[in-house]
This record gives C-alpha cells, structure tokens and sequence, in this order.
DNA sequence: TCCCAGGGGCCAA
DNA sequence: TTGGCCCATGGG
C-alpha cells in the first residue's frame, strides 16, 4: 500500500537546498535511492512504514512524502509521520533572512554559503538517535561515523523487507540495553561501547523519554539534562541541541574551533569562552546555522578564499 | 612504528 | 576548577 504526501515549502523557508539532504550527513537508518531519501520507521501501532522523501522545484518547490506499508497504518499515524518527516527536513525553518542579509555581509559566510546554499539543518527523528549520533563522532576521524552508525542499526535496528530490498529501524533504548558490550564493539565503536550501553540502560531503567525535552524551553536546562547521560559532555549535548532540537547552539570541537580561529581571530588560538562570547553576539540566534556552514566542506571553499583549512571536511556521506 | 582524529571520564593537585 | 592521561579503531 502507498500514501504520497506532498508538502509545500513556503517563501520564508526558500532557498531550500534538497540536493544537500541528499550528499551530506546522510548517516543510517537512512540511505539515498536516486534522487529520494528513504528510512524505515516503526510507528506508535508497532506497525513498519517506509518513507520515501523527494523533492520537486517546479511550479512550486514541494517536498514529496511516500509512505509504503504492508499492513494498514491508521491515516492519524500517516500525518503524525508525515509531520514529523517535515519537520527533520525543515519544511518550516525561516532561512530566508540567514542566506538573504547575514551571510552577504560576511565574506566568510558568504563563501561558506555558496558551497551549500540554501542548505538547511536537518534534525532526527528522535533525541536518543541524536545522542549517539554525536557519541560515535567523538575522537575519531568524521567519515567514520557514517560506517560505525550503519553497522548499530544493521545489527540491533529491526529489519523489513520491501520491494526485495532489506530497511533498518535506528535501534531502540530497550534493544541496546539488553545487548552485551562485545556485541556493541562489534559495530567498531571501540570504547565508545560503554557510553553507547550506558545511555540506553540508564533511558529504560529511569524510564527516560528523551523526546520529552523538546518541550523545554531553556536550552541551559536541556543541555543539563543530556548532560547526566553516560559519554555526554559540553560538544556532545551542544550538537545534540543542533541535530536533535533544531535550536541555536555552537558546538566547539577540534573543528569548530580551528574554524573559529582560522577565518575570525586571525589564526590565534583564544579560550572558549572568548569564541563563546564572539558566535552569540555576532550570530545570535542563527549561530547553528553558522556553524553548520563553517564545518562543511570548509576545506573546499576555504580555498577559494586563499585561506587553507588543514582538517578535511566529513560532510559529505556519498 | 608512530601519530592523530569534529571528546569524555577520571584523578591528582 | 584545571591539566594530564587513558580510552578503541583506522588511516596517513
């Protein structure tokens, strides 16, 4: 059975930039089938639905939702995925002012922005998957995160067949709980198997719904909250807050950070909190988006700039 | 072989 | 509060 949706995106959300969904940061359960992004997902019901997610600009730009399923899922729990399918996709986000005046009076972001413009920041579905997401990015090189998050939904996502090609969920709090470190560090994720374990144990056992903090306001308070979770410091509850929240925040890691000191303080090391104070007054409630645009694929439109960025960029997953 | 990578926990001062 | 070390794994 099929059910295709289609969404428009409106004027404020424009430049929409679909072809950057489709190359970057594309990490499992989600994998590019020609021009679409397609995922499995297990609804409320229990039931399996696979969503195809594609993209059409003329006459109107339209973000085009296919819903697959083998047995019927309720038209209620289409819409709740639907809604949820646009917001990861920012069907919503107001970018207009970003691309349109911030970053044409910046002549970092502006070449920044050409390389992926009208790109917008694309979130998960649910926090947990945000929180292990970043885990498995501490301290290693980016590209391996894309193998080391394929191999956790491969061998502890639930599998369904459709059109005789095999789809993963992103696993659940409950399945990595009751799995064994030596079967977590089989994804590769070395010692990162014990934050990966300790965050799911201590979600069922405390009867934690991450989800639930994205009705909180403060972001001081979210952060505080990811914070208790086993494996997650200052990066890790930041980018969460990018990728699982779509809210202002700017991580600051190896990268970020070289970023900051390359392109705004003349390549000078300076404290954090130093770049801290510099992001929120100059960016304010747009700096994930800065960040976004300064950590991808800066090697590339750094040297357009004749400004050599020594760590190479991760961003693009095909 | 050694070094390092888009960090965090831990422990000594 | 801060600094140094360790933690797996893979690529240069």
């Amino acid at each position: 059975m099929y059910k295709a949706y289609k969404v428009p995106i409106p004027e404020k959300s424009r430049p929409y930039n679909f072809d950057f969904f489709l190359t970057h940061y594309v990490f499992a359960p989600w994998v590019v089938e020609g021009k679409t992004l397609v995922r499995l997902f297990k609804v409320d019901s229990g039931k399996f639905v696979l969503a195809k997610v594609g993209f059409e600009e003329e006459p109107k730009p339209i973000l085009m939702i296919n819903l697959q399923f083998n047995t019927k899922v309720s038209k209620a729990e289409q819409e709740s995925l639907v809604n949820l399918i646009s917001w990861i996709y920012a069907v919503n986000e107001d970018v207009k002012y970003f691309y349109e005046v911030i970053c044409k009076k910046d002549r970092i972001l502006r070449a920044a922005s050409e390389e992926i413009y009208g790109g917008h920041l694309r979130t998960d579905p649910y926090v947990f998957e945000s929180v292990l997401g970043v885990i498995v990015a501490q301290n290693v090189f980016f590209k391996r995160i894309y193998e080391m998050t394929r191999l956790l939904c491969e061998n502890f996502g639930e599998k369904q067949s459709f059109d005789n090609r095999i789809y993963y969920t992103y696993p659940t709090p409950k399945r990595l709980a009751n799995a064994t470190l030596p079967e977590i560090r089989a994804c590769k994720v070395g010692y990162r198997d014990k934050y990966i374990k300790g965050v799911a144990e201590k979600i069922v056992k405390e009867k934690i719904n991450l989800d639930d903090l994205r009705k909180v306001d403060d972001i001081e308070k979210i952060k505080e909250k990811l914070m208790e979770l086993p494996g997650v410091g200052p990066y890790t509850a930041d980018l969460t807050v990018a990728i699982g929240f779509r809210l202002p925040t700017f991580h600051l890691d190896l990268f970020s950070r070289e970023a900051m000191y390359q392109f705004y303080f003349n390549g000078n090391k300076v404290p954090d909190k130093e770049i801290i104070r510099f992001v929120d007054n100059k960016w304010g409630k747009w700096k994930h988006y800065t960040m976004l645009l300064l950590t991808t694929n800066t090697d590339t439109w750094a040297k357009k700039l004749g400004k050599p960025f020594r760590l190479k960029s991760g961003a693009k997953s095909v």
